[in-house]
DNA sequence: TTCACCATGAAGCTAGTT
DNA sequence: AACTAGCTTCATGGTGAA
């Protein structure tokens, strides 16, 4: 059986995907490597500095200038210096400017290498205006080509405010220190003990080494526990100048097929864990979607795409409230000092509770009390009420939701869908320009389309995001529990006159190897599978049953990794 | 301490049917 | 009028991170 396209178009490279290729990070292959014998080119009086520096990964020429440029005093000086030079060097070539609105004039502004106020290499300023500095710095750790976690850690380690270069030094003792100890937890080859390679017989013993991996949960997730990277942007974000940051991918996690898993960020402790387990140790890039649109989604994802060449899209999504809303302006007290919403979640505020707020306000005109303030802005941030009145507040409409979650108008209306279940629908979707800017590498791969495979698909959320990116739906096998769910896909199916062909099977736990088997001889195989799996028992707003990823809903995770599983072996990497 | 969180289930409501 | 099914409303708390 020959798994390759079916068109015989697309012969990818999966091995060198992420390898480091010219946008790869100078600090961070230097730095694995050690520092290099040209240090003892370096002049005798600048010698520890420059090597300092070279094992940093900044090439012999650029540290010496930035020492005249800075003088040997100001090391952070220097550091700031380098990392512009590394700036203006890779990004023109770089940076992918034809998908974006990527304007390069502000590095132009930089290029004399004196103005370093651009130091956490966000040109749009849009992403940097609300990060403190303690987040600017974690960015810039990032550019480095640190690890997030590593960038974390060494902040706690340092405090808030440890300079740049402190952190950096902190991450490399840190790095020796492991070494040392013969232990490395952001080692890209991780022991043996914990990857899970998939070959041939895998299936026969699938059940038994579940049942072994849920075991080893428990006492391995205290010694390697995922801290949350703050600010949660992930890999980087839209118009991020930068994109230096490169990862190793675990063998076991490279495909075919690219995966794209996806959950709630905060999860119970050890949720994380073992899920990033599961999918070939690859670690949980953490996202919040108010980067990408005006509501909170604080979400991690799990996958083996590459992170270069990323582009967003467009139009980019208002960011602000007021922007998305403009009439509410009108209506906004002053006091409330909301600029974005938080999490659209599966349920809005009772008319009672809008009734209470309208009642707690009426007495004042427009300086209530401080209790009363306090009450209507906890409820408002709650609920994520908005002001469509003089002291009148209400939850958001199901299509302001589809507005803001990147759907298209009226996407989950009618079809004989209840308003609560459109509710509910929405709250358990993707964010899809978030979705978006991660499948976003997938266009150049797959030029004539793609095969997917979107587990848990609710109302579409991935396959909305191929769509708006351009990305031809070859074919999609869509795995969706919920009828109406169902009839919202194969209705925008019909509506954006697709020209592939769409599979709607009900559920994941029915979906055997020998069904999956099938399919994929029909089809040759996928080329991404997608998939977010219940939240319910994770979720922290669940006070009934947050039984972690056990749980009745949650546990279905391990139905994401069974299919997986089987498509990978199906498609015969290691066979 | 404060804040946020893809929720749940019982009770009430409503439209349709007999 | 009585019944039913499906939908809506309402009240409810704990965990984990900062």
């Amino acid at each position: 059986m020959d798994w390759s396209d079916s068109d015989g178009n697309e012969v990818l490279d999966w091995e060198s995907d992420e390898e480091p290729g010219p946008g790869s990070s100078p600090a961070r292959v230097a730095d694995r490597a050690g520092p290099s014998d040209e240090t003892c080119k370096a002049g005798p009086s600048h010698r520890p500095l420059v090597s300092h520096f070279m094992g940093m990964g900044f090439s012999e020429d650029m540290v010496m200038k930035a020492i005249k440029e800075n003088g040997e005093g100001d090391s952070e000086a220097i550091l700031e210096t380098l990392l512009t030079y590394a700036a203006i060097e890779k990004c023109p070539e770089n940076i992918d400017h034809s998908h974006n609105n990527c304007s390069l004039a502000s590095e132009e502004n930089n290029s004399d290498g004196d103005d370093l106020s651009d130091i956490s290499g966000f040109e749009d300023e849009d992403f940097t205006m609300g990060l403190s500095e303690e987040d600017k710095k974690y960015l810039t750790l990032m550019e480095m080509g640190f690890h997030p976690e590593e960038a974390s850690a060494a902040m706690r380690r340092c405090g808030p405010d440890a300079q740049i270069l402190e952190l950096a030094d902190s991450i490399h003792a840190a790095e020796v220190q492991e070494s040392e100890l013969g232990e490395s937890t952001y080692s890209n080859n991780k022991p043996e003990s914990f990857s899970y390679n998939c070959s041939r017989g895998k299936r026969k013993r699938f059940a038994e080494e579940t049942v072994n991996k849920r075991r080893c949960v428990q006492t391995e997730s205290d010694s390697s526990l995922i801290s949350i990277p703050k600010p949660m942007v992930g890999y980087g974000l839209p118009n991020q100048r930068i994109t230096t940051i490169c990862r190793k991918l675990p063998e076991s996690a490279v495909g075919p097929p690219y995966f794209y898993y996806e959950n709630v960020a905060l999860a119970p402790k050890g949720v994380w864990e073992t899920i990033s387990r599961f999918l070939y140790d690859v670690e949980p890039e953490f996202v919040d979607s108010k980067y990408f649109c005006a509501a909170a989604r604080k979400r991690a994802y799990v996958h083996n795409l590459p992170i270069q060449n990323r582009f967003p899209l467009l139009p980019i999504p208002p960011k602000t409230i007021h922007d998305v809303f403009p009439t509410t302006k009108k209506w906004w007290p002053s006091w409330d000092p909301r600029t974005q919403f938080n999490c659209l979640q599966t349920c809005t505020a009772s008319a009672k509770l809008t009734e209470r707020i309208r009642r707690a306000l009426e007495h004042y005109d427009d300086l209530p009390p401080l209790t009363t303030q306090k009450y209507v802005i906890e409820e408002c941030r709650k609920w994520n009420l908005v002001w469509v009145g003089h002291h009148k507040v209400a939850p958001l409409e199901p299509d302001e939701i589809e507005m803001l979650l990147g759907f298209p108008r009226d996407h989950t209306r009618g079809g004989g869908i209840s308003r609560t279940e459109r509710y509910r629908s929405l709250g358990n979707s993707f964010q899809v320009d978030t979705v978006a800017f991660h499948l976003s590498v997938l266009k150049d791969m797959f030029p004539n389309g793609l095969r997917l495979l979107s587990l848990f698909s609710g109302i579409g959320g991935a396959e909305v995001a191929l769509h708006r990116l351009g990305i031809r739906l070859k074919v999609v096998v869509s795995v969706e529990i919920s009828e109406v769910n169902r009839n919202i896909i194969k209705s925008w199916w019909e509506q954006t006159n697709q020209t592939g062909t769409l599979i709607e099977l009900a559920d994941v736990q029915q979906l055997s190897g020998d069904k999956l088997e099938e399919l994929m001889c029909t089809f040759g195989g996928f080329d991404l599978v997608v998939g977010g799996s219940p939240c319910n028992n994770l979720a922290g707003s669940n006070r009934y049953h947050r039984d972690g990823l056990e749980g009745t809903h949650s546990s279905l995770f391990y139905d994401y990794f069974r299919i997986l599983d089987l498509v990978k072996c199906i498609m015969g990497k290691n066979i």
